[in-house]
RNA sequence: CGGGGUGUAGCGCAGUUGGUAGCGUGCUACGUUCGGGACGUAGAGGUCGGGCGUUCGAGUCGCCUCACCCCGACCA
């Protein structure tokens, strides 16, 4: 095994810090000299570019259009929803000045105290409040609605302790923000768009979550509703990967957004919004990721292939490109990207292992052997498995390959989440069942109270009420009140 | 903002009772190599986070300060 692997913190020792390592020697992103911000690299970016496409191309089979809205917020929009406040009036950049002067000392430049701004301008931590202040002069009859509208955009939350794509300073994301005529389409709508976000980290991501509604505390500042989606990390951690709000009329009020409805008469509008963030990056590497690195399921790795020839001089080289041609355009044919990488400046041994750790789903290896066998090396990075297999045909292997690496993917993640999964009665067993990490069902009274003195006793929280799952009433583990079903626990990130 | 820790070569680190700076890796050049992170030879690279003090002399001792990391509070 090569040595650098060797020096990779392993999972089991310290997963926070095999989790950084990982990120940075897989080239995916690196801590920026800005407190809590994070460079994202070409290469990871190029994974969050391609969940970008996959779920913007979702979006819009749903009739959801693009467009953006400002980076900053005048404070006032920030105080006219009362919870929406509550939740975010905190940890926010605000902006105060609009120059900068030189510094009479000579130290450069400094603030101009002359230049103070009339009103502080926010930094967006989300944006909800511009954009309703913008929807009240796109509404005035139920004929503009409903308004489906999203936006790829950066957002910041000036976060006490960061960790690289969980929690970041700034973070990319995209926040859907939709105005209905009705409450049942804006509910509908709410649904619908956490089902496509479920879709997408379990046939994308290979990515199993639970579909459900968060309780009243874990609740977004503003909304009546919030749908999530919980996925359980390989450390037994949850976590949050994609919400959806409904909103009531709670925006339309605070921005008196009203359309005329079929009765002619004015009515506040209906709204919801959805959103997904780099976050999921981190979900991606957590989900599948082993001790030799990153582990990336076929349907989001910007590289499905590498393709590594061996050879000993520039003859060897040549033999085995032009062997090599009409497969690359084979599969890029088949839609299959593929990367052939006769780097000279670079040994195969190290190429092997880059790749490996970067995860890149399939490798082939390619030398004079090969050539005279009319055979290749081939590997998968999920098993790690080496077979030796007849070049003809190779193609339609491959394509079949990356198609059974993403099922096995997810079904290994789903066979750990199961079995992560408990259900529990009493209140002993849960303390003690939540040290182990995991997803844990219990019944639960409903109430705020239990809620809190459970995450203060055990730091667990509850993820979400499951859509779906075990429906029979019980009785609340801590106060022996009835509950209408079991609520899924855990500590989350 | 509490509690703990670390600042020495690009990165990771060592540096004893104070005596003038070292290891690994990476980097550059050349050669041999190339089927799992090659090896040899030569070379470049440091105000020891910053300031003040003690001392003949400070990476090392004292005080101050700054930055970063980890554990809490906050959170997608």
């Amino acid at each position: 095994m090569a040595k650098e692997l060797k020096n990779f913190t392993k999972r089991s020792d310290n997963y926070s810090q095999w989790y950084n390592e990982l990120v940075v020697k897989a080239d995916l992103a690196e801590q920026s000299a800005v407190r809590g911000c994070m460079v994202i690299k070409p290469y990871g970016y190029a994974i969050w570019e391609k969940m970008q496409q996959t779920l913007d191309g979702m979006f819009k089979e749903t009739g959801v259009q693009n467009a953006y809205f400002p980076l900053l917020i005048p404070k006032s929009f920030l105080c006219r929803e009362a919870e929406h406040v509550e939740g975010f009036a905190k940890e926010c950049a605000v902006v105060t000045h609009y120059r900068l002067k030189n510094d009479p000392d000579g130290n450069g430049v400094i603030v101009d105290p002359a230049a103070k701004l009339e009103e502080e301008l926010i930094v967006r931590p989300t944006s909800e409040t511009i954009i309703w202040g913008t929807y009240k002069n796109w509404i005035h009859s139920w004929r503009d609605l409903p308004i489906l509208v999203n936006q790829w955009a950066n957002v910041m939350r000036w976060e006490m302790r960061t960790r690289m794509f969980l929690r970041t300073a700034e973070f990319l994301w995209q926040e859907g923000h939709c105005a209905h005529a009705t409450a049942d389409e804006s509910q509908k709508r709410t649904v619908e768009m956490i089902n496509l976000y479920a879709t997408f980290a379990e046939k994308y991501m290979a990515m199993p979550v639970i579909v459900g509604v968060k309780s009243e505390t874990e609740r977004f500042a503003g909304a009546i509703n919030t749908y999530t989606i919980e996925a359980l990390m390989q450390d037994g951690k949850a976590l949050q990967s994609g919400t959806s709000h409904n909103l009531g009329q709670n925006f339309a009020k605070a921005f008196d957004v009203t359309f005329v409805n079929k009765e002619n008469k004015p009515e506040l509008v209906w709204a919801n919004s959805w959103g997904v963030s780099t976050r999921l990056m981190g979900a991606l590497i957590m989900t599948h990721s082993d001790d030799n690195g990153l582990v990336l399921p076929p349907h989001l790795a910007p590289i499905q292939v590498v393709i590594i020839p061996i050879y000993k001089d520039e003859e060897g080289r040549k033999a085995i490109a032009e062997k090599v041609e009409p497969l690359l355009a084979e599969l890029k044919k088949k839609g299959i990207s593929v990367k052939f990488d006769d780097a000279d400046n670079k040994r195969p041994g190290f190429k092997f292992a880059d790749y490996e750790v970067k995860g890149v789903p399939v490798r082939l290896a390619l030398g004079q052997r090969d050539l005279e066998n009319g055979t290749v090396e081939l590997m998968r990075r999920d098993t790690l498995e080496k077979e030796t297999v007849s070049f003809d045909g190779i193609a339609n292997h491959i394509e079949n390959l990356l198609e059974d690496i993403q099922k096995n993917l997810f079904e290994k993640a789903k066979k750990y989440r199961d079995e992560m999964t408990y259900a529990v009665d009493t209140y002993d067993e849960f303390k003690e069942q939540i040290e182990k990490g995991g997803f844990i069902l219990a019944h639960w009274d409903g109430t705020p109270e239990t809620e809190e003195k459970i995450k203060n006793e055990t730091k667990a929280t509850i993820r979400c009420i499951p859509l779906e799952g075990d429906e029979t009433p019980g009785k609340c583990m801590v106060t022996g009140k009835p509950s209408a079903r079991r609520v899924l626990f855990a500590r989350a990130y």
